[in-house]
DNA sequence: CGCATTTCTTAAGGTACCTTATTCTTTTTA
DNA sequence: TAAAAAGAATAAGGTACCTTAAGAAATGCG
């Protein structure tokens, strides 16, 4: 299991000792997953929380029209889960799937639970990644409301160069909120 | 100055001691609203992080067409502020009124990150509030890519029916991401 | 109370974006 | 390496939602 990633991650925010590394990386399971396959499914319980080691992951929810709106997307070094079904126990409501051959670290809820009591510095890490991800929601969620989709979709691939090579132009329409036709169309009228 | 609402709040996920309570309430300062009075404008730094003891507040953002959509509501006993900005010491990227007549508490940047340092708890206390404010975030963005917006309005009543007889269909409106006069419309269709 | 202002509604015409269908291109797999 | 499958582009017709404008209702204020 390779772990030096998942340790870069979380030395930028806080310290741990050789005991507590070891510790936090007993519980830890490693995944490796192939494209297209399911990490999570809808209704499914939620139970792990998601480190990609390499790859990518897409989170995604399926409306009882069967429409796809794509929730969000995480490369090599990226924290994701059904944070609202997780932190709840809740079956899940989205669907998290290998966009490219994977390999993520997984961490079951309770033993994130109980590590908050173990290294009460798991506390400080997991506000900051809450936190940003706060934030980037905030910040897509104003896009969403104020600009027009043209201008959505250049934001994307200029935020996510290196998520915008990885995932298909339909991915990518479903996570800015428009069908691969009109994304296509909108991609054919910039010169 | 009256802190019985926010450290009910504080209760709720942490324990204090008289003395750390004691601290934290030295930190806060106590601002009164009028209606539709600024407490933080676009541009102007985004010095603090307020709790509403009395009254509601609206976050939005004004695009550069004049355009505003609104961010969040925040009624008696929510926290508020321009959550990427405050963090990141930038001018505030969004406008936050007084909807009515209010009361809130403000609590310094610099004050909060000597806090976590101070007392270690707050670490799990704001983790656990910026949780709740992304996975809010994140249901709000699946409703925004997935539903109508007849169901989001009817979704958003539901969900805060106190705040939905505060705050004007306009403000509900820019909050849905559709124009007053298509809610209006929306809601003569409904028989 | 009564006037001014804001909020809400209604309606007509317009546009951004959707649906469906077809073709072309790229990727996957046998 | 060819056949199959998936992704992407194009186009025509449709709809959800927008713009503008005007009137009705509610609210604020002297």
């Amino acid at each position: 299991m390779n772990t030096d990633a998942i340790f870069a991650n979380i030395a930028r925010h806080i310290q741990l000792t050789a005991a507590e590394q070891a510790h936090f990386a007993s519980l830890l399971t490693e995944r490796a997953v192939a494209k297209n396959e399911a990490v999570l499914q809808q209704e499914e319980a939620c139970r792990y929380l998601y480190f990609v080691n390499a790859g990518t992951l897409r989170a995604y929810f399926l409306n009882s029209k069967g429409k796809e709106s794509t929730v969000m997307f995480a490369t090599e070094d990226w924290w994701i889960t059904d944070m609202y079904c997780f932190l709840n126990e809740l079956p899940a409501m989205v669907n998290i799937e290998a966009v490219e051959k994977s390999t993520i670290l997984q961490l079951r809820k309770s033993d994130l639970d109980q590590l908050y009591t173990d290294i009460p510095a798991f506390n400080q890490f997991f506000r900051v990644l809450m936190q940003n991800a706060y934030c980037r929601e905030q910040l897509r969620m104003i896009q969403n409301l104020s600009l027009p989709a043209l201008e959505r979709y250049e934001n994307f691939i200029e935020k996510y160069p290196q998520l915008a090579s990885k995932v298909t132009l339909k991915q990518i329409a479903s996570y800015l909120g428009i069908t691969p036709e009109f994304l296509s169309t909108l991609r054919a009228s910039r010169q």
